[in-house]
RNA sequence: GGAGAGGUGGCUGAGUGGUCGAAAGCGGCGGUCUUGAAAACCGUUGACCGGCGACGGUCCGGGGGUUCGAAUCCCUCCCUCUCCGCCA
């Protein structure tokens, strides 16, 4: 959520901003609703003033024994002037809610301007694409060869996209797991963190998947709105809801390994084929909740760690900085890691690091106790996957076949498959 | 699943219709004293909204209701704890 205050004082400007991502602001919409408001709110404020002190003198009244009745008139119908009024206020400050948890996070300054993601800038690359004196497989027809990697079977037991894995590649799978895990606790500084795979309505409202996105998201059947988790950013930014920190406890440096649970609505046809693009799939993720001026920096580093992943994975990779049409809607700047798949000649996402400044944490309510002012403070969020574990398995695949379709293990997994040097 | 007890400020905990945003203690902060520290003593100490401000308003788990007035009464939901049953 936007500062309601910046709104108010700064419509047109947030407007401006707003356009960068194609965000049109219904900018009078609100600045009617936001008249009505400061009306509504004053006159509320007037009878609930006048309320508190005729209540106060009626009980002064009988407290020493006089007669209240004259008071008692005189108030008779303030009750319902109140409450009209109170209602009035309501409805007007819910559909200025409504409208302002719909409104996106600004872009930062020197995000670059486009409408999609041809419009993104690559900002760096890490190691060359292996030359192959053969035709490279995909990871799917590598998974059937090597066996192990079974999509017919899990068609059976649940639908389309998702995935049986056995043997080899499931311990590869787990592997991968065991590895970033390890990475990101011992060398930069993460504390590992065990998480619910199920949310309520309010987390998910907290870190902007809700009330917009919906569709995105497994919905159980159950008294209570409890949803799939789509990443585990959800439950661990979630953590420091309501919470007012300790200047002693921050920079807070989470990571947690969950299964994410996507509906992938409106990407039919896309990534049909393999386990791209999965109803579940495994994630390392990374969340960082740090004092509002310390953002950048954490972006920068967070990043960082997630590249070292790849870069001990010996995976090619580059790092693309998303434009204002291609930012999700709660960050203020995205860096995507992207991934060389031989089997599509092309980079692909393996790992998106957002910073979201105070967006969420204003929906959060999290705060820092800033020891400077003593005054709780909004904290900045930051998170990104490190790594998606599927995609991962599927870049080694890919990258490390040989000619006869065997697939060498990365020699930093080797310690975590036991000493095994190739799958085949 | 059955029976019961509770949810109050950073923490413990009092308050069961009227100057209660809330006693007291702990903790925190400032000060006196001290070479320094401890102890003792004094003072201070919640968040949010509107307003330049004076100030006003809201908040005692969430939501709704009764009342001129609710932390206190009623309804409902959520959560925690204890006992029994079941269970990875």
């Amino acid at each position: 959520m936007l500062d309601p205050k910046r709104l108010r004082n700064d419509l047109q400007g947030c407007a401006t901003q707003l356009a960068r991502r194609g965000y049109q602001l219904e900018t009078e919409t609100i600045e009617s609703l936001e008249e009505q408001r400061k009306q509504l709110q004053v006159t509320t404020q007037e009878l609930q003033a006048e309320r508190n002190t005729q209540s106060k003198a009626i009980g002064q009244a009988k407290a020493k024994g006089e007669d209240a009745a004259p008071i008692l008139e005189a108030v008779a119908d303030l009750g319902d002037r109140l409450k009209a009024a109170e209602t009035q206020l309501q409805e007007v400050q819910q559909q200025l809610d409504a409208i302002l948890l719909g409104i996106p996070n600004i872009p930062q300054p020197d995000v670059p301007d486009g409408r999609d993601e041809d419009d993104n800038v690559e900002i760096r690359r890490w190691g060359e694409p292996r030359q192959l004196d053969f035709e490279p497989k995909d990871h799917v027809d590598l998974g059937e060869q090597i066996g192990g990697l079974d999509f017919d079977t899990a068609a059976k037991l649940t639908g389309s996209r998702f995935a049986v894995m056995s043997g080899g590649i499931a311990r590869l799978h787990r592997a991968l797991i065991q590895f970033m895990l390890d990475l990101h606790t011992t060398e930069h500084g993460y504390t590992e963190t065990y998480v619910p795979y199920i949310v309520n309505a309010e987390s998910l409202r907290g870190t902007g998947q809700l009330p917009k996105f919906e569709e995105d998201l497994f919905k159980l059947h159950h008294e209570q709105d409890f949803y799939l988790i789509p990443t585990a950013e959800v439950p661990v930014t979630n953590i420091v809801r309501d919470v007012i920190i300790e200047d002693e406890t921050m920079p807070r440096k989470y990571v947690a390994h969950t299964p994410c649970f996507r509906s992938e609505a409106g990407s039919y046809g896309k990534d049909t084929r393999g386990m791209i693009r999965q109803h579940q799939f495994e994630k390392v993720e990374l969340v960082q909740v740090v004092r509002p001026g310390d953002s950048l920096a954490a972006h920068e580093e967070l990043t960082g760690h997630a590249e070292a992943v790849l870069q001990r994975l010996e995976l090619p990779y580059r790092v693309v900085d998303l434009c204002t049409g291609d930012i999700g809607f709660s960050a203020s700047r995205t860096y995507d890691l992207e991934v060389w798949l031989p089997g599509q000649g092309k980079y692909r996402e393996i790992s998106s690091c957002s910073n979201f400044e105070d967006f969420q944490a204003r929906r959060l309510r999290a705060r820092w106790r800033n020891p400077g002012t003593n005054k709780p403070e909004l904290v900045h969020t930051l998170n990104g996957s490190g790594l998606a574990v599927g995609r991962t398995l599927v870049a080694i695949l890919e990258n490390y076949q040989d000619a006869g379709g065997r697939v060498a293990i990365p020699a930093a997994l080797q310690p975590y498959m036991g000493g095994l040097q190739r799958l085949e």
